[in-house]
RNA sequence: GGUCCUGUAACUCAGCCUGGAUAGAGUGCUAGCCUUCUAAGCUAGAAGUCGCAGGUUCAAAUCCUGCCAGGGCCGCCA
């Protein structure tokens, strides 16, 4: 329809009719109409007001109508132009009963994304969360726009914390399991590591000690080997079982450091030998990126040793090498920024540069200040989950609900999983997020559960208006029209959402449109209205519309609440 | 010190990419709406120097510069 009106335009005046649509918008109130064209960019080249040009334009539009637009204003600067809607209507329907939204086939990359990349040493709490909801979001807007995706993960499962954990777990924990304790694995080892953290202030000798275990675990010491494997193990089952409740997509490849820490050493060589890396006086190699404002890093230290970044070039090629992809995403917090913008100028440098990005999200902090997991100051992920689906598994309880027991611990741990996602996706993935637990996640308004809610609303008329009344469009209400509207868009704004690797665009969305839904509710009654056939289908539209939505921010729907 | 991100209503945020017609939500507050498809809902109201100061433009919350405030990073740790 843009195209069509932009065309109208062109023509009057010879203008292209890219640059045209380019200038079409949306005004402000629907009464004015669906779209306008502001006149102002013709003033100049006309010299003429801009007031003039809408009068002008409007009345030569006027003489020759296009079809589906069923009126054209003047209204200041603009011409408003007013679609029909009966045919915005028959569109819409067409449109979502046809493919109920499916791949949309405008990209056809093959991308790998790499998340959520837990140490070993500790449990895993909100910050996680926040981290799997973006890469899970992004992963499925990706795939619904038809790129092939690669989920990867690594696990940081060496190095000095998980030794400081083994040092404390060697001196206190005489013996004790998670299974003794009660306590699941990844709490369990987490634990020590505060142990080790409280302890050490008291006793600095324990730092040399973790320095010791870490060397012995490199040197290959049986004994150490044995118990980090014991200690991983545990933390390994604990994080699954969180994964699992969480909804984390199945993992194509797991990267393990402790497989590769010590690789990436040729990609070095390679690099000095073609003057991209150089020598220092006392032997480490480095690179010189003063230019790019970056400083002069390190890439390998001078007794030959890997570091963080010659593992993760490695690492970098690898996966590219073997998953074949166009497109390499790494979701990480904003603290490591530097790091990538660094890795990323070493690999153009290196002329082995994909694709890269660093989807790069804000802290979850606490009001109190940044979560410590050496002091214990964190919200654990387990506990959250838990918390929030007991409010709603009381919620459930006051309503009366008559149902089995086993369901309703099902509805309240799939409500509960939408209000944390949602709360986490609908900020700016680059926003710090103040997390406030004592506020928890509230069920009312802009909330996960407030979509589920009109979902369930939508399935609800769906089940009991059973008649099959003909579809006729009369005469459409306020509410239908945006209804209908919003439900046109779907497809721009997953479009958006891809191209800004912006999952809010998506919870947004998701939000206006159920709110336009519960308008529609209240102010047209589909049983036994005339208009039960057509509303029927519209209710449907947006079922549809919505659980396609909630799919990629990876929420799952109720049919019942 | 250098560099990146953030600053919009009492609170939490959207809008900024791609500048346009009275700056939008939610929460909280005030007042209404359940004999009709789920009140986790709907309707109405009060509430804003868009951090500050310049600049570009016919037009700036949106683009540019400077400053202020909060946070991150700048290690031969990961």
């Amino acid at each position: 329809m843009k195209k069509e009106i932009a065309k109208l335009v062109s023509k009057e005046y010879n203008l292209p009719t890219k640059e045209v649509e380019s200038l079409i918008e949306i005004p402000p109130n629907d009464e004015l109409g669906d779209y306008a064209f502001p006149c102002f960019s013709l003033a100049k080249k006309l010299k003429k007001s801009p007031i003039e040009i809408a009068e002008d334009l409007t009345n030569k539009l006027r003489k020759n109508p296009l079809e589906g637009i069923s009126n054209i204003s003047q209204a200041g600067s603009y011409v408003n132009f007013l679609i029909d809607k009966k045919i915005l209507a028959e569109s819409v329907l067409k449109e979502v009963g046809k493919k109920s939204w499916g791949t949309l086939n405008l990209e056809n990359k093959k991308i790998g994304i790499e998340y959520p990349g837990p140490n070993t040493n500790k449990a895993l709490h909100v910050g996680h969360l926040r981290n799997i909801s973006i890469g899970e979001s992004l992963s499925n807007i990706s795939k619904a726009i038809g790129n092939k995706i690669f989920h990867v993960n690594i696990y940081n499962d060496r190095g000095i914390l998980i030794s400081k954990s083994m040092i404390a777990y060697e001196k206190f924990g005489k013996g004790k399991t998670p299974e003794s304790e009660g306590i699941k694995g990844d709490k369990f080892v987490g634990q020590f590591y505060q142990i080790f953290t409280k302890e050490a202030e008291k006793n600095p000798q324990l730092e040399e000690e973790a320095m010791k275990k870490l060397n012995l675990w490199e040197s290959g010491d049986k004994e150490t080997i044995n118990l980090w494997k014991k200690m991983n193990s545990w933390a390994y089952k604990g994080m699954q079982e969180t994964f699992n409740t969480f909804g984390l997509s199945k993992i194509d490849k797991n990267y393990y450091e402790s497989e590769m820490y010590e690789f990436g050493k040729n990609i070095i060589q390679d690099g000095l030998k073609r003057k991209i890396f150089y020598k220092k006086e006392d032997g480490a190699i480095a690179i010189d990126l003063g230019k790019e404002g970056l400083g002069e890093k390190v890439v390998l230290r001078a007794d030959g040793t890997s570091i963080y970044i010659t593992q993760d070039l490695y690492l970098a090629e690898k996966r590219i090498n073997d998953f074949k992809l166009d497109s390499s995403y790494y979701v990480v917090g904003n603290d490591q920024d530097y790091h990538f913008k660094v890795l990323f100028k070493i690999l153009e440098k290196l002329g082995i540069k994909k694709d890269m990005k660093h989807l790069s999200y804000g802290m979850v902090a606490l009001p109190s200040g940044k979560m410590k997991s050496r002091t214990g100051t964190t919200v654990y992920a387990d506990d959250l989950i838990e918390d929030i689906k007991n409010l709603a598994l009381r919620k459930i309880t006051e309503r009366g609900v008559k149902i089995q027991k086993k369901e309703i611990e099902r509805r309240a741990l799939i409500t509960a999983l939408a209000a944390i996602k949602y709360s986490l996706l609908k900020i700016d993935i680059k926003k710090q997020i103040i997390f406030d637990p004592k506020e928890a996640v509230s069920f009312e308004g802009d909330t996960g559960p407030y979509l589920l809610y009109s979902y369930a609303r939508a399935s609800s008329i769906i089940r009991k208006v059973k008649s099959k009344k003909p579809v006729k469009i009369v005469d459409l209400k306020e509410q239908e029209i945006k209804l209908l509207k919003k439900i046109d868009i779907f497809p721009k704004i997953v479009q958006n959402a891809q191209t800004n690797l912006a999952p809010n665009l998506i919870a947004n969305y998701s939000f206006e449109l159920s709110k336009l839904f519960n308008e529609f509710y209240h102010s047209c009654p589909v049983m036994g209205s005339m208009e039960e056939g057509f509303r029927l289908k519209l209710v449907n539209a947006f079922r549809v519309t919505l659980k396609k939505s909630l799919d990629l921010l990876g929420i799952e729907v109720l049919e019942e609440m």
